[in-house]
DNA sequence: TCTGGGGTCCTAGGACCC
DNA sequence: TCTGGGGTCCTAGGACCC
């Protein structure tokens, strides 16, 4: 904890529906839900106008469509949010050289070298808290500036835990200024809950030592904490209970693994089937590691099955790899001793044990050990059921006539679009057939 | 029609080595 | 026939975050 509130905290507000809601004139100021849309999919993000109805993140949509049914629920632009946090981040990174993202929407900026010139300030002296508070004013103008329109919440503060707690207090469009001093007075009276890490798991385990606030927490004594929750939790908690916290703004946290999985609209059985799956993540595995210029040793398979009970199985190669050969058949060999027969509803494939570097070809010609790999013994089917149908809700398209607009709904065997962008206002609704060879989907295809 | 997808960190047990 | 301890690597699972 330092002596001045020198860490910023800001979290985007109900970010994939703020960027939807942007780019898409008619939604402006109604419920809009972002997540998956299929039988199981659950909700991402929920506009605060749906948040109205009780919709709330991790929610299954179909939930969320009993509650608030004339919501918009869209499928997630990943590439759209992605360019708007890069906007962001960029931003941040033009004020101080310490910027931690913990997300596409939210991020720690050490505030002890920074440079307000960017926000249009000329002086923050973060021992003043009027100066932090027009700084962080002027931070949020900036990023509505920047990003078209979206606000963020904001927690400036002597600690990450304070930051982080601080901009959750005033949501959405928040600004909190912790002084130094009132970190402990603050806490106190809230609920354990707020402290990060702490989820229901251990908010159960520490109410039945009888501790529900952070004013209890206090009473009890790190053995007693360490005893319940294990050394590593129990500690952290005893120190994060008196507003203790020294951890750094770490600008630069390299990637510890790639994974890759999907929940299927059904549960599969077929064994040929789940290997065709799998071979089929291990290639997007292979593609997003290569991208990052990574290579790995551990892969890992996880399935979860029809009962919802999830396993994991992993093998460590003698070397890293990129390979997607040899990640598709470590990963098949995993699921050889799993009993699959009551059904799979998930399958994921995984890659840890990075090294940043690629392997060259002084042993690409080798290939894995032979005890590494288990050899492909069957052919992989190629008709794969798709993950995503090609015209799903709130995709980008373009019509040859009609120009640029989103999908607002399809089947029976038309689609529905929206002619409309981020500065067009509200546009107007037009059906085509699904095979219109007038009408293309600008979503990036996913393999 | 229950319960996504991308991650991080921690724990615990066994193998293996000194 | 007894009895150690520590460290590292690997695997599996679980809690948690957005």
């Amino acid at each position: 904890m330092r002596s001045a509130a020198s860490i910023l905290h800001i979290d985007l507000d109900a970010f994939y529906a703020a960027v939807e809601q942007r780019d898409k004139p008619s939604l402006r100021g109604k419920p809009v839900v972002v997540g998956g849309i299929g039988g199981r999919g659950v909700v991402a993000t929920a506009s605060y106008e749906a948040r109205v109805f009780g919709v709330h993140s991790a929610m299954p949509s179909h939930e969320a469509r009993r509650r608030c049914p004339y919501a918009a629920f869209l499928t997630p632009r990943f590439a759209a949010y992605q360019e708007t946090s890069a906007q962001v981040m960029g931003l941040l990174r033009s004020i101080s050289p310490l910027v931690e993202p913990l997300s596409l929407d939210e991020a720690f900026v050490d505030l002890e070298a920074a440079d307000p010139g960017p926000v249009g300030l000329a002086t923050l002296d973060p021992t003043d808290p009027d100066s932090l508070r027009a700084f962080a004013a002027a931070l949020k103008a900036a990023v509505a500036e920047v990003t078209g329109g979206l606000t963020g919440s904001v927690g400036v503060a002597s600690s990450k835990l304070l930051a982080k707690i601080a901009s959750d207090l005033d949501k959405p469009d928040g600004l909190v200024v912790v002084e130094p001093g009132s970190e402990t007075d603050l806490l106190r009276p809230m609920s354990v809950g707020v402290i990060p890490g702490v989820g229901p798991a251990t908010s159960e385990r520490l109410r039945r030592i009888g501790v529900h606030t952070v004013d209890e927490l206090l009473g009890v004594t790190e053995d007693e904490l360490v005893r319940t929750l294990g050394q590593a939790h129990g500690r952290a908690l005893h120190q994060m209970a008196r507003a203790r916290d020294d951890r750094a703004v770490e600008p630069e946290r390299e990637a510890k693994s790639v994974s890759i999985e999907d929940t299927y609209d059904v549960d599969h059985v077929d064994r040929r089937l789940l290997e065709g799956l799998i071979e089929r993540q291990a290639v997007k595995v292979t593609e997003r590691l290569r991208a990052a210029r990574l290579s790995g040793r551990t892969v890992t398979l996880k399935v979860r099955m029809h009962d919802f009970s999830t396993l994991t199985r992993s093998s460590t190669l003698r070397s890293p790899t990129d390979e997607p050969r040899v990640i598709g058949t470590t990963a098949r060999s995993l699921l050889a001793d799993l009993d699959t027969s009551g059904g799979v509803r998930l399958l994921g494939v995984g890659v840890s044990g990075l090294a940043d570097w690629v392997q060259e070809d002084l042993f690409a010609e080798e290939g894995p050990a032979p005890d590494d790999v288990a050899e492909p013994d069957s052919p992989v089917p190629t008709d794969l059921p798709e993950v995503r149908p090609p015209y799903s809700p709130g995709v980008d398209v373009e019509h040859d006539q009609h120009g640029r607009g989103w999908v607002w709904g399809s089947g029976r065997g038309v689609v529905t679009v929206r002619f409309e962008s981020a500065d067009t206002g509200p546009g107007r609704v037009m059906s085509f057939p699904l095979d219109d060879p007038e009408l293309r989907s600008l979503h990036r295809p996913r393999r």
